[in-house]
RNA sequence: GCCCGGAUGGCGGAACUGGUAGACGCAAGGGACUUAAAAUCCCUCGGUCGUGAGGCUGUGCGAGUUCGAUUCUCGCUCCGGGCACCA
């Protein structure tokens, strides 16, 4: 090989990642401080748990989020772009356990390690603002927090019935229980009476719901989701005088316009009211048994199935305050203590579950409301009618239709003072006491004398034992170890017992999104004026799983920091993403399936632009996305592609020029055009839903234009500048995507000048304007002909064109032409 | 059971507010270069009939609206997700 052949220099992605990764972390380069002459721009993904390895599901996620912090740069914006740790959690324990470890470590050696991986993928992070929550540093705040709401009255304890995982040995809250199951293990949840804190979500349930509406940039599916979960219902409460007895018995029904057909009453087996309505009753041996049965049967085999409807008759009877009939008391499997009053107002023939309790123990079956068209005879009936329609035997509301009768019947007992208008929701407040380890302490105090006490603001944070020497102990629960919690009541002086449950995990996540804008501030949990800088987060991007649970917990939280001062907002998050899963061989990468592609892997062969590009690559981010080891291969042959262009140019592209856009050959004219089109379409694409996927096969299109029209095997030269531009475009239109490639490129083909400087691409719309069209020829909405016209062509001569068409001609072969439809720059279609 | 999504070549996916279906990529086949291979480059690529021009057909299924439907309406099938005795 002589001397004088130029060897293109090969495209490394290793040294090239790493000359850029370095530059980026010694040049502070995506360090974000508030600055009023620029807009601000917070865009944030959720933030791992510290699980060891980062794998293709967070690649994936911090892809997409760099991709749009990146863009938001280019486009002038200040971003606030972090990263952190959700680095509490029952795994450090079981991993320290097994390790015979301590969580801690377990925890900081594992965040080190993916803190590094996460650098090899060059994302742009203001790593000076990393944040991890099991850190003293951060709970302390927490904890300050969690006194706060004390103090309002956003937190309180009860004994109540809870959901427990008996191989996470710890409580979960309703949202963690996934079908029944523990959400982290799937293991059965179980019913258990215990004493736990709660934070009162259920006073934020209607401002929670309102809210949502407002929050245009979540998906909708989300919102939905979440609107379910706090299940509102209007309707009316009403107290049934038990006979014989001074007491009431109050329901719930969003119904009342069947009050009229109510045939019996059920009531939970743990209702109160119980034990009156067995006081001096031959049958209280029985019943009592039977709710003691049911109580335990429903311990057993948690919340999941449907068992068979089944009850049993109190003796008893109340009277319904409408037409004082006497009616049954009844004690039923099916009714829930936990929602409305634990007692039913029972309506069989409008009302499926009480249909079924009444055809098993022969019970009466009125029908009140009439529905159009259909006749309901309480004999034939073979299902309760749900549907709307005029009552029927019921006394002066009968005729009146269902929806008025509604509000006619509340306003009446209303009136007559036995019952009122009522909203109930499905949403109950959060559990938040965890009886483990590695977590924040619940900064209480029990005092025999003086109850629960708040552990004085001074005293904080209360923390975790570290007991390092002692791996027996390392993960023993707070309960165990007396030196946490023996100490003095804060009130009296007297010894007392320290709160040794934890806060559940999700505490955390509430509220680490304001601590990134002021992560160091030692006087208060957040600094006002950073937080009112930077929040809300204005693109939040995560897993679609957190629909409800991280979700709902910071919107919730959210408003709770603001009612305490911190913070102005009432969202956190203006626009929320949520990213589909990373998929292999038809399900969701996971090591029992042994599908899991480790990034690392990846790295290493293709390096980390290759990786990313590919994940941003195979679908748009809302959806799964189906790991395919060509697709890989098919993005790094692209950006060798575009390397060996460079390289090989790299001379014409060096003498650049102003494009003088008068005088372009056809070839020049179209590249430039092209060039247009693609920032046209890749900024569209970025800026209106994130279809990266499309942005990529853009700025492909263009590489493609580019290489036949310029490269070895051009027909006719093409001027440096309309190629300097094509290369420019690219570069910066993908940088996002591919940051050290395409920053590596910059500086050969524009030595002491940095691709971070460059603002986005404009385009021109006359440049990406063609200037012939293809327009179709439709013979009856059927393509016959295609016809190349100046684009500013008028539709009198498309017309004309069209019809004197010679395929056209064919089809139209004497038959009459009923109707010619021009269509701008469309086509013309002929119906004959 | 209820509430949301979704279904397009061999595969991942494109197609603006009803107007050329299949962009881009992968796989496959053919060719060039090479002693050979890799890499690279060029061509073909929904199905079907036809030597060809071209025809017919085709976006889960069945209807409908329309000059024209992947797109809108109605009725199904299948797949995915959420909730699940919430009165």
């Amino acid at each position: 090989m002589s001397t004088n052949d130029i060897i293109p220099v090969q495209y490394d992605p290793k040294s090239i990642e790493e000359k850029w990764q370095k530059h980026w972390l010694s040049n502070a380069t995506y360090r974000a401080s508030t600055d009023s002459s620029k807009k601000k721009y917070y865009v944030l993904e959720m933030f791992p748990y510290p699980s060891g390895r980062i794998h293709m599901g967070h690649v994936r996620n911090y892809s997409i989020g760099d991709v749009v912090a990146r863009y938001k740069r280019f486009r002038g914006f200040n971003v606030l772009h972090p990263m952190g740790w959700d680095s509490f959690g029952l795994p450090a324990e079981n991993a320290a356990i097994k390790n015979n470890s301590h969580p801690a470590r377990w925890t900081y050696d594992n965040i080190d390690y993916m803190r590094d991986q996460l650098r090899k993928l060059g994302l742009s992070y203001d790593w000076e603002r990393e944040i991890a929550t099991c850190n003293p540093k951060y709970y302390k705040w927490e904890q300050k927090i969690f006194l706060e709401m004390y103090e309002k009255g956003i937190v309180y304890q009860k004994n109540t019935r809870v959901n427990w995982c008996n191989s996470c040995k710890t409580v979960l809250a309703n949202e963690q229980v996934i079908e029944g199951a523990c959400w982290r293990c799937d293991e059965l949840v179980q019913p258990r009476e215990m004493n736990g804190w709660f934070f009162k979500i259920t006073d934020y349930a209607e401002e929670l719901l309102d809210g949502l509406d407002k929050l245009k940039g979540w998906p909708s599916k989300v919102r939905t989701m979440q609107r379910n979960w706090i299940g509102k219902s209007t309707g009316l409460q009403c107290d049934f005088e038990i006979e014989g007895s001074d007491k009431k018995v109050s329901i719930f029904t969003t119904r009342p316009d069947t009050i009229f057909g109510v045939t019996f009453m059920s009531i939970a087996a743990e209702h109160p009211l119980l034990d009156t309505l067995l006081a001096d009753n031959p049958k209280a041996d029985e019943v009592r048994s039977f709710a003691s049965r049911i109580i335990a049967e429903k311990q057993q085999q948690s919340n999941e199935d449907l068992t068979e409807k089944e009850g049993i008759f109190t003796g008893r009877y109340c009277i319904n305050p409408f037409n004082g009939e006497n009616i049954p008391i009844f004690v039923a499997n099916f009714v829930l203590m936990g929602y409305g009053t634990g007692a039913v107002m029972a309506v069989p023939a409008h009302d499926q579950r009480d249909f079924e309790f009444a055809k098993k123990y022969d019970l009466p079956i009125t029908p009140v409301v009439q529905p159009e068209e259909t006749t309901l005879d309480s004999l034939t009936m073979e299902e309760a009618s749900t549907l709307p329609g005029n009552l029927i035997e019921s006394g002066s509301f009968t005729g009146m239709d269902s929806k008025a009768a509604q509000q006619a019947i509340i306003d009446f007992a209303k009136e007559k003072n036995f019952g009122d208008t009522k909203i109930t929701y499905r949403l109950r407040d959060w559990g938040i006491s965890r009886q483990r380890y590695w977590g924040a302490p619940i900064p209480m105090i029990h005092c025999e004398k003086c109850g629960a006490q708040p552990v004085p603001i001074q005293d904080l944070p209360v923390t975790l034992p570290e007991d390092r020497d002692s791996d027996q102990n390392s993960c023993a629960p707070l309960h165990q170890r007396e030196a946490f919690f023996e100490t003095t009541c804060p009130k009296c002086g007297e010894p007392a017992r320290r709160e040794t449950d934890t806060m559940d995990t999700f505490v955390e996540s509430s509220w680490y999104f304001a601590r990134y804008a002021s992560p160091r501030f030692t006087e208060s949990p957040l600094n006002k004026e950073e937080a009112s800088h930077w929040l809300p987060v204005d693109q939040y991007i995560g897993g679609v799983e957190h629909a409800i649970l991280h979700l709902l917990y910071s919107r919730f939280f959210t408003k709770v920091l603001r009612d305490l001062g911190y913070i102005d907002i009432d969202e956190p998050f203006t626009n929320l993403l949520t990213q589909g899963m990373v998929i292999k061989d038809g399900s969701k990468m996971s090591k029992s399936k042994g599908n899991v592609v480790d990034p690392s892997d990846l790295i290493s062969e293709y390096g980390a632009d290759t990786t990313r590009l590919f994940s941003l690559f195979a679908a748009p981010p809302e959806k799964d996305l189906e790991w395919n080891a060509k697709g890989v291969e098919g993005c790094f042959r692209f950006l060798n592609r575009i390397h060996r262009f460079v390289q090989s140019n790299k001379e014409i592209i060096l003498e650049g020029g102003t494009v003088p856009t008068d005088q372009l050959t056809a070839a020049e004219k179209d590249l430039h055009r092209k060039t247009h089109q693609t920032i046209k379409r890749v900024t569209d694409n970025i800026e209106h839903n994130f279809h990266f996927n499309t942005a990529i096969s853009g700025v492909m299109e263009l590489f493609n234009t580019l290489s036949s029209l310029a490269g070895a095997n051009q027909k006719q030269p093409i001027g440096s500048h309309v190629i300097q531009e094509a290369v420019n475009s690219i570069l910066v239109l993908l940088s996002p995507m591919t940051p050290h490639f395409c920053s590596e490129l910059w500086t050969t083909i524009h030595p002491d000048t940095s691709i971070e400087d460059q603002s986005w691409p404009t385009w021109d719309e006359d440049a990406a304007k063609e200037d012939e069209l293809t327009i179709v020829i439709q013979i009856q909405g059927k393509v016959r002909s295609r016809l190349q016209v100046p684009i500013d062509t008028d539709d009198a001569t498309l017309e004309k064109m069209a019809l004197a068409d010679a395929n056209a001609i064919k089809f139209i072969d004497g038959k009459t032409i009923k109707k010619v439809i021009v269509v701008k720059k469309k086509l013309v279609n002929i119906v004959v």
